[in-house]
RNA sequence: GCUGGGAUAGCUCAGUAGGUAGAGCACAUGCAUGGUAAGCAUGAGGUCACGGGUUCAAAUCCCGUUCCCAGCUCCA
């Protein structure tokens, strides 16, 4: 973002609360920001404002964008700053979290008066009318703590031209049509049920469940070659084993309840991760320095209670399957693993063509395990991964988890929310706490260094980010139907089942439309189930041998004999293009 | 969980001065036998999310619950 288009949505916010201010009584104003596309202003107000309220709002907006108001600087001091905010609270918190020296500066555009640090527009009449709209309302807490009040926070936009507003309200409609729940069941690709199953929970349909199992193929046999090795744990196991782990005490909240058996019997739990297990695995045997490292790995299912309001279709569920794996080795050999790790993950995050991601660095919470010394030297151990392999990143203070630092892979949904999916966690504490060894060079026991980690993160996010980003419309080597045979009249719809009987043969995933319809109607249909190929097959055809093939993209790209044909397919599925 | 808005046919949605439900698509049947982006007709399909209340009468008004949407908080 330029500093020019942030000073012009920060002046606009100023403007929007100067008319909230006026048109409703004893407001009372939080902090009102720039943010990637637009604004926002935080209210406490008394009065509801819904999203009907927005045009009234506007309107008052543009009163005040006429006036021209100049926005003027001035620096006061905290004394007179508390005076001139005496009646709005949220304000004298941030004067008083100034410390000493500190510059307090204040912005005055009318009788609107705001504690901010600028830099603003000349006057309020910059502002071009017809360049900016309120978009949403929404509740934020008072400093985004949940503990806090929640304020009323009303988002808008503003963009120099109203060109480029209507250009963003047009992309941003577009988007919304790549919303991986509308594709979901356009395409019928999957169906979450909460009446008849409860909410988070997926329904893999045979479309959808078809993309997976080409996705888990993919991600078995590129372990497989790095080294990996396949464990499968049972989903429920004895609470002592959550107690040991420490899941019982860090991460309940997210812990679905315990199922009991009988009165007095040890309950059992359902698994919010799969470390545990594998960890059970691992000290089933005596493990020599000679094995290390060990890499396992798991397509593990795991369930967690998540609150109603954060599901969000297949981006945010309450069981999902993730593509586990945990490195077990020497601390001598963490850097290497960590470095092959993040190399082997953008690797697969680049079949899929994803260039556009974040890469985070979350470092120790507040609620954590273990020795501040041994948090350090995970942090470290990640950051020089990070910089070997020079992939840029950012801080996320606090956001590790319980039992170590972690680098997280961030991907943008259609609407720029992001969702993290790849994880890679240095762990030193779990070992600890289940009392794992090995047997070193010298015969002696060594605690080993655990690295959790998941590339797609689960399958249901990673499926639901993929819905998006290729827009529905997914690459031959995953789409679930590859190729749709049209025949033209009820005459070839014996020859096409014989056709996709031999294409089935070759591992081509075919299905043919035997639908009463015109061939017209039956393109469309292809069309909007997103199917990369249609082979039209009338009489031509059924006399000729050959097939008539239209490419999605490309529309007719003329006939081909159906051996040649399964030979393009094939290449261009390797391809994974 | 919190704030605001919602929940009507498989899907997308109409249905406000309370009077027991409609359209398009999809589905079935019939007609049409169609050559590269939606042929015509007929039919079937709904405890109007769930539970309570107000009323002679509730899809419609009120309360609660569940879930959904946009954010916030929290997370793969």
């Amino acid at each position: 973002m330029s500093d020019n288009i942030e000073k012009l949505r920060h002046s606009t916010s100023h403007i929007m609360a100067d008319a909230v201010m006026k048109l409703y009584d004893n407001v009372k104003i939080g902090i009102g920001p720039a943010i990637d596309n637009g604004f926002y202003y935080d209210f406490d107000i008394e009065d509801k404002i819904s999203e009907d309220d927005l045009p009234k709002i506007e309107e008052k907006m543009a009163e005040i964008i006429h006036k021209g108001h100049e926005f003027k600087k001035e620096v006061v001091s905290r004394k007179e700053a508390l005076e001139i905010f005496k009646d709005q609270p949220c304000k004298k918190e941030l004067i008083n979290e100034f410390s000493e020296g500190e510059v307090i500066s204040i912005y005055l555009s009318g009788d609107f008066v705001d504690l901010c640090r600028g830099p603003h527009i000349k006057k309020t009449s910059d502002v071009n009318v017809k360049a900016f709209k309120l978009l949403k309302v929404a509740g934020a807490y008072w400093k985004g703590e949940e503990k806090n009040k929640m304020l009323t926070r009303i988002y808008g936009t503003i963009f120099n031209t109203p060109k480029e507003l209507r250009k963003y309200i047009h992309n941003y409609e577009l988007a919304k049509k790549r919303d991986h729940r509308k594709l979901g069941k356009k395409l019928d690709l999957f169906s979450i049920q909460p009446r008849n199953a409860g909410a988070g929970l997926v329904f893999w349909h045979p479309a959808g469940a078809a993309v997976r199992r080409e996705i888990e193929d993919f991600w078995l046999k590129e372990h497989r070659q790095k080294g990996y090795e396949f464990i499968n744990i049972p989903h429920i196991a004895k609470s002592n084993l959550w107690k040991t782990s420490g899941h019982l005490d860090f991460y309940s909240e997210n812990m679905f309840p315990k199922l009991e058996l009988e009165e007095g019997r040890e309950e059992y739990i359902l698994k919010p991760m799969n470390c545990p297990g594998h960890i059970l695995v691992y000290k089933n045997n005596l493990h020599s320095y000679r094995e290390f490292p060990l890499r396992w790995a798991e397509l593990g299912t795991v369930y967690r209670y998540e609150k109603t309001g954060v599901l969000h279709g297949l981006m945010r569920v309450r069981g999902f399957t993730q593509d586990d794996a945990h490195i077990f080795c020497r601390r001598s050999q963490m850097n290497e693993e960590i470095e092959r790790v993040f190399k082997f993950t953008l690797n697969i995050l680049k079949t899929f063509r994803f260039k556009d991601y974040k890469v985070f660095l979350s470092t120790r919470p507040h609620k954590y395990v273990g020795k501040v010394a041994q948090w350090d030297l995970a942090e470290r151990a990640l950051k020089k991964g990070l910089e070997n392999i020079g992939l840029d990143y950012e801080i996320d203070p606090g956001e590790g988890v319980f039992y170590g630092p972690k680098v997280d892979i961030k991907i943008k949904d259609s609407l720029g929310r992001m969702w993290q999916c790849s994880t890679i966690q240095v762990d030193f504490n779990i070992p600890d706490k289940f009392d794992m060894d090995f047997v070193n060079k010298d015969g002696n026991k060594e605690r080993p260094v655990m690295i959790h980690r998941a590339i797609f993160g689960s399958l249901e996010r990673f499926f639901g980010i993929l819905i998006e980003h290729y827009g529905g419309r997914f690459p031959l080597w995953l789409a679930p139907v590859q190729l749709k045979l049209i025949p033209i009249s009820e005459e070839q719809f014996e020859y096409c089942d014989k056709l996709r009987a031999g294409l089935l043969k070759e591992n081509i995933r075919v299905s043919v439309n035997n639908k009463d319809e015109k061939l017209s109607k039956k393109i469309w249909q292809a069309r909007e189930m997103e199917i990369p190929y249609m082979a039209i097959v009338g009489e031509r055809e059924l006399e000729s041998g050959k097939l008539s093939i239209r490419k999605i993209s490309e529309g007719d790209i003329g006939s081909f004999t159906v051996d040649d044909f399964i030979q393009k397919l094939k290449k261009e599925i390797t391809l994974k293009k």
